[in-house]
Order: structure tokens, then sequence, then C-alpha cells
DNA sequence: GATATAGGTTTAATTATGAAACTACATGGA
DNA sequence: TCCATGTAGTTTCATAATTAAACCTATATC
């Protein structure tokens, strides 16, 4: 009776969430985008019990998302960056960023903006586009199974 | 000592997971741009646990993901069907769909490819752009917290 | 009306999460 | 050098979430 597994489904989707569908993992490669490196930092920015911090940046070394490497300062520490790997999850969080500030926001809008650092001007959504620029919607795409 | 609730972070992301950040929620919504809709339609595809589908559909109801409504066919049952808050969720399954088919499937290529239904041909990976069209890379980007 | 199916609910066991205490090691200061 | 503090965890125990299976009720089918 555990969780089910995912990880040998057919679904890129469902490996994706097999690997980051929990509840901090997503929030712990946000702080690594903004630059967190220690597990003090990711600690106090999150306010997650340690035991399962601990937990949770094994589970992304060991998926290959986040890389301890030997502490930038010097120090014996362990820092833990992002791989080449989760530098590719940014579009994801960008999707969940623009949802959640559109829909979550209900009373006040979100004060959080991600902006073009070269314009200082926020980033409009993201969009979907077919090979030849068209942009698509749901209704324009298909799932096909490669044999 | 319940679960810790992120649904007033000032994050948008942090809110964004506290409503979809589990490990069926955006299974479910995926489902149902596949077009399920049915109680037993998603538990046939999930293979879940009934009690734990059902709570997963209301919580995803109660969202404003899903909304609840009277069966197509004219029987009494009630169907699931994504509200316009709930379709607005594609590209953040095209995102995990696209990290995941590249990175998760190591041994064999990916088998399940979206496409672009007009030209029947692979959809190519989301680009984050400024508003001017430039592409972005996540060291191109700032966070700025509106005052 | 009898039977089967859809859509759940309930129950009990297992697993994950959380808070706090504890430990080991590193660092900095007297 | 010695002590105090900080960092990075681990351990323990309580609680919450997930699971599988049995059960239940209303609906659909015959």
């Amino acid at each position: 009776m555990k969780r089910t597994s995912l990880d040998d489904a057919d679904c890129p989707i469902a490996r994706a969430l097999d690997v980051i569908g929990d509840w901090w993992s997503l929030l712990i490669v946000r702080d690594a985008f903004f630059g967190l490196r220690r597990f003090g930092e990711f600690h106090k920015s999150l306010g997650m019990a340690k035991n399962i911090l601990t937990v949770r940046l094994k589970s992304l070394v060991a998926s290959g998302i986040l890389e301890a490497v030997p502490a930038a300062d010097g120090s014996a520490y362990r820092e833990y960056v992002l791989t080449p790997k989760g530098r590719e999850l940014f579009p994801v969080l960008v999707a969940l960023r623009q949802w959640g500030a559109k829909h979550q926001f209900p009373d006040q809008p979100c004060t959080i903006e991600l902006l073009d650092r070269e314009k200082s001007e926020p980033i409009p959504p993201l969009e979907l586009r077919a090979a030849d620029g068209r942009r698509l919607t749901p209704a324009d795409t298909m799932i096909r199974i490669r044999a």
C-alpha cells in the first residue's frame, strides 16, 4: 500500500509529477532559482520541517535536479545548486506563477512580479505556439501515441 | 500540526501549489483536457483509490478548476468539466509534459507526443519571451515586489 | 420488479508530514 | 585552547494523508 509510483507511466506529465509533484519540491526549486543554496537558507525561506527538507533535498539531488557541491565560500558545508535539468523547470515555474497570480489573488492583486531584467517590465503570459508561430489553444492540439 | 497551508503566501507559485500541488490534481486536470468527465472514467484512467478521487474532485470544484454539471447524456449522474480557470492550466501541463518527456525517459524516448492538430506535427518547446519578443533565460528575469 | 452498474462512503492499515529535541561538526571569539 | 554559537542535519513521537477493500445507495437496464 505504498504511494503509487508514476515513474513507469507512459505519460510524461505523470513522470514529471512523480519527481516534483509534491508540496515542497517546486518551492525549493523556486528558491534555488532565486539564488538560495544552503540548507539553512531553504529552511528559513520555506519554514518547513528540517527532516522533510532533508528528504526533499536528497530526492531532488537523486533526480538530478539539484547538485550538492562544496560551499562556494570555502567553508566545509555543502550547497545545493540547480543542474541544467533543474534549470529547465523554469517554464513550469513561470506557468504556475502566471496562473497563480491571475487566479489565486481574488482580493488584491499579486504584488510579486516577474520582470524582464533588461527593460524592467513585466513578462507577458506564456503562449503555446505551433512550429509556424500560430497561437494554439488546447483544442488546437492533440495527443499522438507513437508506435 | 496540519499540513502547512500556502494559500496566504505572497508568492503566486506557492498559492498555485496550494491548490494543485499534490500528486493527483494535475493528473485529473490532464484527463479532463483529454475529455474525461465522469467519476468512473477518472477512476479507471488514474487507478487511484475512489475515496481520494472523491476528495480531489471536491477540492478541484471548490477551487473553481472543475465544475460539476448534469451529465451530458441526460442521465442523472454528474460530470466534471474544466472551467475557464481550469483550462488556463494548459501551459502548466504543457511545460510539465515537455520537461518530463525530455528528462524522465532516459532509456527509450517518450512515445506520447503533443501535436499541432492542424498540421499533425509536434509542438515546439514553450519559450519565455519579453514583451518585445526577445527570448529570456532565467538569468534575464528578476522579481520585483510591488509596494 | 430484479439485477447490475455508477458513484460514492466507511473502515482499518500504512505512509507521509510536522514539531521539537537531540547530535555532530564547524566556526568565531576570549 | 576553550567555550559559545551556528550549521546541518538525525531521531523521536504525534498527527494527518493516502491506500485498498468492503460496503452502501441511487440509478440504469432488462
